[in-house]
DNA sequence: CTGAAAGCGCTAACAA
DNA sequence: TTGTTAGCGCTTTCAG
């Protein structure tokens, strides 16, 4: 059954011999139907391969069981296992995902979400780079994956000042000194506030925090690498490194490796997020560890429930706490 | 500006004191709409903060400009690559994605499938892992990405065969002469594709290509692991394995390594894809790269070109060749 | 150049 | 339980 235009409710009320409402009524699976109306309907139905067509629907009922979702780059392990959890959560609710990727770019930010504004989704799940107030003309739910000043929003974060001072003090329990905070981009706010936290903690301790040195990049394994080659060109002084992920983490050590520096003797590595492959045995990866299945979890079902019950007058901010994970890249 | 109730065209036509096809017009960029009136009608339409409802558009021009990607899995950074990919190239275009994931499920893909089709897409880019047909029945043009059979489906896929046939003829070629083939399901295609390549090579070169092992798994790390795990335990003997992805290889490095056994020496490790964390420093995983790039490239334009022209009589099949890596963890 | 009007496929009153 | 009807927000003839 292959026609060029689609079979709609009308063609199959006609072919059933059946007003087009009932059909309607029929196929939503409503009361009110007759047993042997409504069979008849369902065969003729998948007999002609009808598939409603969601536009008409949406339009109508003026909800479209679709979730925005806004992420900065689906290369990166963490955002793509995230994806991955607040896909299938989504899915369990009976919401479908339309998945927009920013490249981490402000531009393609506010595109991006109005993009998504148009097609009508129900709901937006956002991680923001820069804080914008595109998301403030939104008329449905937002939840914002970092920390947000606004009053008008809802968020999930984990508490990048919290890592970045678990981070901190474990460098400094282990007899390091000489920290640089290397690969986060200038523009990034879970990342200021986590260098925040980690000069804070280290200030705390009776260390000067304001001048620990901070590299920036662009969240990536080169910038990582370049980042510290540059540092080991400068010959400036440092006996460990906060990356800003563990990708950056997995191009620091790439660095050091090739400078036969060796880890974490001669310099501490240490990443965020335990990305899968930070654990893997030949990685081992010190970092802090973000509880991606709850964000994504909680962020799902806040945003569903925002949803269908309306949102709050106050909005509804859960900060969940980062957990340091020891392994070898840090003595 | 924060309506309970978005504002529609005719309320910017009320507003501007215009009939409001003319500021369809205006608003769709079309000609024949008079210098003033269209100043006008972008002025009043951006102070009440307009947005286009792509349902009633999309309604009416029977396009969206949308395309559906089914994926098995976001987990394998080989899949959230490609995802990356073709969602760049997509938008490059002037299109954007609507996201699916599988789970490698039979049912689900189905469904997602079915989704998609309601959801008025322009064309699907798809990754099975089992053939099947609910594909036959889609009004839009498909683009598989592996080997269908279907005389209706252009695909462009990786050769599987001459990736297994190349990792055969390496591992001959360094002495390897008991291998296992790891950790792919039952019902994957290229999977199977791939085994058969393996085998026919081996079979070529002399050796009983036909009784190799082959212990199935699910593609995860986990697979590789616990499958490695099994085969020391039932001391089975084998010098190599082939892994069905860089993924389980990751895994089977780990259960060997757990058992205090040298890689390549006591046994060689061969992975498939080339996932970026096959190539750190630290893992130098040898193994077949799948060139991703131009893969997801092709098969956005051939989909592209498909929606905009018409599907061609007959479809375009593009087999692309992968690649051997060499590295460390094979002899 | 402009406005009126039809209709995309569907749901949801409202009558019958 | 049914059928009729009026839209959802938009594009697109078709007259003027």
């Amino acid at each position: 059954m292959k026609s060029s235009d689609s079979v709609t409710i009308k063609d199959i009320a006609k072919k059933a011999g059946i007003s087009y409402s009932s059909v309607s009524r029929a196929l939503a699976g409503a009361k009110g139907v007759s047993k042997e109306k409504r069979a008849k309907i369902m065969r003729v139905a998948d007999e002609c391969g009808y598939r409603p067509n969601m536009l008409a629907r949406g339009l109508v009922k003026r909800q479209t069981k679709t979730i925005g979702l806004v992420l900065p780059d689906l290369t990166n392990p963490f955002f793509s296992e995230l994806a991955q959890i607040i896909f299938d959560e989504a899915r369990s609710h009976g919401y479908n995902i339309i998945l927009d990727v920013t490249g981490r770019d402000f531009e393609q930010e506010k595109n991006c979400l109005s993009l998504l504004l148009s097609s009508q989704v129900d709901g937006v799940i956002l991680k923001s780079y820069k804080p914008h107030f595109g998301v403030e003309s939104a008329s449905v739910p937002v939840i914002m994956l970092e920390k947000a000043d606004s009053p008008n929003f809802s968020y999930v974060d984990v508490s990048d000042e919290s890592g970045g001072a678990k981070a901190a003090n474990y460098l400094l329990d282990r007899g390091y000194r000489h920290p640089v905070i290397l690969g986060g981009k200038t523009t990034s706010v879970s990342h200021r506030l986590r260098i925040e936290g980690f000069q804070r903690a280290w200030a705390q301790a009776g260390y000067p925090g304001s001048d620990i040195t901070v590299e920036f990049g662009d969240f990536t394994l080169e910038s990582g690498q370049e980042g510290t080659a540059g540092l080991l060109r400068r010959k400036l002084r440092f006996d460990c490194i906060f990356c800003a992920n563990d990708i950056v983490a997995l191009g620091a050590l790439q660095a050091l490796g090739e400078k036969d520096l060796r880890v974490p003797e001669d310099v501490g590595v240490f990443g965020f997020d335990d990305i899968t492959y930070a654990r893997l045995p030949q990685i081992q990866l010190t970092t802090i560890r973000q509880p991606l299945q709850e964000m994504g979890e909680l962020a799902v079902s806040m945003l569903i429930r925002q949803i269908e019950k309306g949102v709050p007058a106050s909005p509804v901010r859960v900060s969940l706490d980062p957990e340091l994970v020891v392994r070898k890249t840090c003595k």
